[in-house]
RNA sequence: CGCGGGGUGGAGCAGUCUGGAAGCUCGUCGGGCUCAUAACCCGAAGGUCGCAGGUUCAAAUCCUGCCCCCGCAA
């Protein structure tokens, strides 16, 4: 079909691709226009842009594709249809009656529900067990259209926003390109969705990576897996401001719990948290050894019943933190100026000791 | 020219202001102690102190230019 895509961030650029392998005729590529960005306010240009013109798709940069001669722009193309995602404007009702098989989008949640802004981070934070992505024929409500295909995807037990982002955005691509494909078959279903059950989330701003730490140990947890890698969550340490990009809840006795913790930290660094998880089964073992001893050696009494963000235990690559809930041990971490690296080794060179408060 | 922090053996840092022998906590390798360990003891390897110039008897340290990393802001 003879296409035109919208659609700015990383998020779209997969979609895109995924087009034009399928020999579709993307005939055009809209996209917001360049903006200053980064350190420098160097004029940096959106993915979609870049990814456009690698394929010599020609890129149109509107300020507002509602202003009349846009639109007259966008009807000289003669399109099939209009795909959008993660497009960042809205589109007047103009432009969503243009094309003859109209405008579709692909949405990263499974509709009705999670409608509008940052619809991955928040199925994370709000620890979801399933999310997916659906595609839908626009209407003029936000995320409101009636819905084509959906499919959905299991969140894994590691699974950050960042990581939740690359596989939505691939299942969107393969399904925006099935809905193509039953649309110009002319199989496609059309199905309204319930409102009465549509859940809406509000745009990540920074200020939400704000670690409370009156929150539950769980709860933080999600947050930090959530915002990672974008924005982030983040407290305070001397008046500096400390990312937090990895960390693990504990429970208060939950043996469960302690074991996941502390498979995860022996197997190294890296994300194998999910495999972890998966042989839970030959584990226990392992951790009722763990934990034996470490009730066993009277190191350090716990003290139970710290202010909220008081580190409460220090030992070699543990950050123990005393949270509204439970503990937040924090694994990987970053001060201002400095990289992000393990506890271990931010310990090594910032000392820090019992009894410190964060926040 | 948006504001700011930083680049020192494999990791994280100190040392730079007040030039003058490369330090600390770890890791690695070898040896020892221990029922055992996240403990301890002994020894060893490993560094063009981001790059290039300059000042000086002497530069990680002072001056100039450049590269790279990071936090904020957008």
């Amino acid at each position: 079909m003879k296409v035109i895509f919208m659609g700015t961030p990383d998020f779209s650029v997969r979609t895109l691709e995924l087009l034009i392998e399928a020999g579709h005729q993307v005939v055009l590529a809209v996209t917001q226009p360049d903006k200053p960005k980064g350190r420098g306010k160097l004029m940096q240009q959106p993915p979609v842009k870049e990814a456009a013109l690698a394929h010599g798709i020609e890129v149109y940069q509107p300020k507002k594709v509602r202003n009349p001669e846009c639109v007259e722009y966008l009807r000289k193309q003669g399109a099939d249809i209009i795909v959008v995602v993660a497009f960042g404007q809205i589109l007047s009702k103009e432009i969503l009656e243009m094309p003859r098989f109209g405008c579709i989008n692909v949405h990263a949640s499974l509709l009705p529900r999670y409608r509008g802004a940052a619809p991955i981070q928040w199925a994370v934070i709000n620890g979801e067990r399933v999310t997916g992505v659906t595609t839908m024929r626009m209407d003029e409500g936000i995320d409101t259209g009636d819905m084509i295909l959906k499919e959905e995807v299991a969140l894994r037990e590691d699974e950050t926003g960042g990581s939740l982002f690359e596989r939505l955005a691939q299942k969107g691509a393969e399904l925006c390109v099935q809905t193509l494909e039953a649309i110009a078959k002319g199989t496609a279903v059309y199905t309204p969705q319930n409102h009465e059950e549509a859940t809406h989330t509000k745009m990540i701003k920074k200020k939400l990576g704000e670690m409370d730490w009156t929150k539950s140990a769980q709860e933080l947890e999600r947050l930090v897996r959530g915002l990672n890698p974008w924005p982030s969550a983040y407290t305070h340490l001397d008046g500096k401001t400390l990312k937090i990009w990895k960390a693990a809840a504990q429970e208060q006795v939950s043996a469960p719990e302690t074991c996941g913790a502390a498979a995860g930290e022996q197997v190294s660094a890296s994300a194998a948290c999910g495999s972890a998880a998966g042989e839970q089964a030959s584990v226990p073992e392992t951790c009722g050894i763990k934990q034996e001893s470490a009730k066993g050696s009277e190191w350090e009494e716990k003290p139970a019943g710290q202010e909220p963000g008081t580190i409460v235990r220090i030992i070699k690559d543990s950050i123990e933190v005393q949270t509204g809930q439970g503990i937040l041990i924090l694994k990987e971490l970053q001060l201002e100026g400095k990289k992000r690296m393990e506890a271990d080794a931010f310990l090594r060179g910032f000392p820090l000791e019992a009894g410190k408060r964060l926040g």
